[in-house]
RNA sequence: CGGGGCAUAGCGCAGCCUGGUAGCGCAUCUGCUUUGGGAGCAGAGGGUCGCAGGUUCAAAUCCUGCUGCCCCGACCA
């Protein structure tokens, strides 16, 4: 992408009323605007960092057996009445009408929907199991959004659904996004630690949050510190392997992890002093079993070999996209702006032209960036007239991890700069080497 | 929902107390110079001062109501 021919509004002062790092950034950034209190417009560079986010949750989710489909964001309140939740969930529920006076809801989650799909058409015990999932927007009208991304009303979710004839298998399933789970977070470059957590209006007794640990993150949290350098399971993990997922989610769970509502300080006291750790965190993902919650009033049942109808088992699994875009930036940014991690990074290396105009210069960015582009790199070149202090502070700002810095300086010894945003390391090579080295 | 604050150009702000027809920095546009860490000079454009009433010869400024947004708390899959 030519910098010339894209959207990439950059602030250069801070909008005041961005408080946490996350917020300013994507502001400053060019990533999103705001449209009214916690809802939010992605611009293109904002977008790009949420789809490549989505791209890895999906590709765990279908890893562990998931499958994709598409709910819609209204739903009809009837549905609701029917598990009881329409009159429960009190004010959060955004409620329209429509024109004939019918009541609607945006929706804040899909149980409801998800079942009410499933018992339309499984029938079987031999159609077990199953996990659907989908990435869509939902609405919840918090009393007090806040922090950007972070705490918004309208938020962007993946939410999977698993169905099971029993709580055997039901936890299984469960383990399987505890497993997928792990693998999305630490794709990211996150360290996300499952905690025991309150299971909420969803119901159920079995639910771990998932909590990356930043100073900003809005709940007070409590683990043992070896969880910071557990190995997160391979690609290769098999996922039917029931035994073997147990064993892997038991050494996940075996110690101490919880959130405040959970958190048991007698329990935390007895860990080694140098093992504590109390801070604050980020949920990124929140898992529940809540077996018969909903299958059991909405009548989702299925005959079981027995030739009987069982009820089904039932768990739910989010993962917050939006809100992973903010949680990263927390959890990776320095003074000069973002620091992607280079799985999300919305280009995986800028060419700054030092000298626009320049036909040495300007000969030698255009060869570059047509080479990357054929290797397929996601390139962002900055072919504005702009001075060279302007371009670094940008493409720092931006958090593109590699910078290519090419100016008649080092080209007249054949050589452009490499540099990696991360680390602010530099290094001088051939425009052919550095090609070699990010394509 | 309780408490506090803000609303003036795209962004950040001054002006308001003590009414007299709007200003600064950055950004934008034009020209020239400049080009390895947010350039310099010269010129230009851009604002129903959040909205609605009221007071007054005159309101960004004073009064009343409303709306939007932010912060603290409570709340929160």
């Amino acid at each position: 992408m030519r910098l010339s021919r894209y959207f990439l509004p950059i602030l250069r002062e801070t909008p005041k009323e961005a408080e946490i790092v996350s917020h300013r950034l994507m502001l400053r950034a060019g990533m999103m605007r705001q449209e009214a209190a916690g809802i939010y417009a992605f611009l293109p560079l904002g977008l790009r960092v949420l789809q490549k986010v989505c791209a890895i949750v999906r590709e765990e989710q279908d890893r562990s057996g998931a499958i994709e489909m598409l709910m819609p964001t209204i739903q009809s309140a009837d549905l609701w009445r029917e598990s009881g939740r329409y009159d429960a969930y009190g004010k959060e529920m955004l409620r329209i009408k429509d024109r004939h006076e019918r009541e609607m809801l945006y929706g804040p989650t899909n149980e409801e929907m998800i079942t009410e799909i499933f018992r339309a058409y499984v029938r079987s015990y031999k159609d077990l199991p199953l996990n659907l999932y989908h990435i869509q927007w939902k609405f919840r009208d918090e009393v007090r959004p806040r922090f950007g991304l972070m705490r918004g009303r309208e938020f962007l979710m993946k939410d999977a659904y698993s169905f099971d004839l029993d709580q055997d298998r039901a936890r299984h399933a469960y383990n399987r996004m505890f497993i997928a789970y792990l693998r999305t977070f630490a794709r990211m470059g996150l360290k996300a630690v499952p905690m025991v957590a309150e299971t909420g209006p969803i119901g159920g007794n079995l639910s771990h949050e998932f909590i990356v640990l930043a100073s900003t993150g809005e709940s007070e949290v409590f683990c043992h510190k070896d969880y910071l350098d557990f190995e997160v399971p391979g690609e290769n993990v098999d996922f039917e392997d029931v035994a073997g997922l147990r064993t892997l989610v038991d050494k996940w769970t075996s110690l101490y992890a919880a959130t405040s509502e959970k958190h048991e300080a007698a329990a935390f006291a007895k860990l080694p002093a140098d093992k504590q750790i109390s801070a604050r965190g980020i949920e990124v993902g929140h898992i529940f079993y809540f077996g018969t919650k909903y299958s059991e009033p909405m009548r989702a049942v299925v005959t079981g070999p027995d030739g009987t109808e069982h009820v089904i088992h039932m768990g739910s699994y989010g993962i917050g996209p939006s809100r992973l875009v903010a949680a990263i930036i927390e959890a990776s940014h320095d003074d000069a702006g973002i620091v992607w991690p280079e799985a999300v990074a919305p280009f995986k290396v800028a060419i700054l032209n030092l000298k626009q105009g320049d036909g040495a210069t300007d000969a030698a960015c255009e060869k570059l960036y047509a080479a990357l582009q054929a290797k397929g790199a996601d390139v962002l070149y900055h072919d504005l007239d702009e001075r060279p202090g302007s371009k670094f502070a940008t493409a720092d700002l931006i958090g593109v991890p590699w910078q290519i810095l090419v100016g008649p300086k080092g080209l007249a010894a054949r050589q452009v700069e490499v540099k990696r945003r991360s680390d602010g390391s530099r290094e001088m090579m051939a425009p052919d080497a550095a090609l070699a080295r990010l394509a």
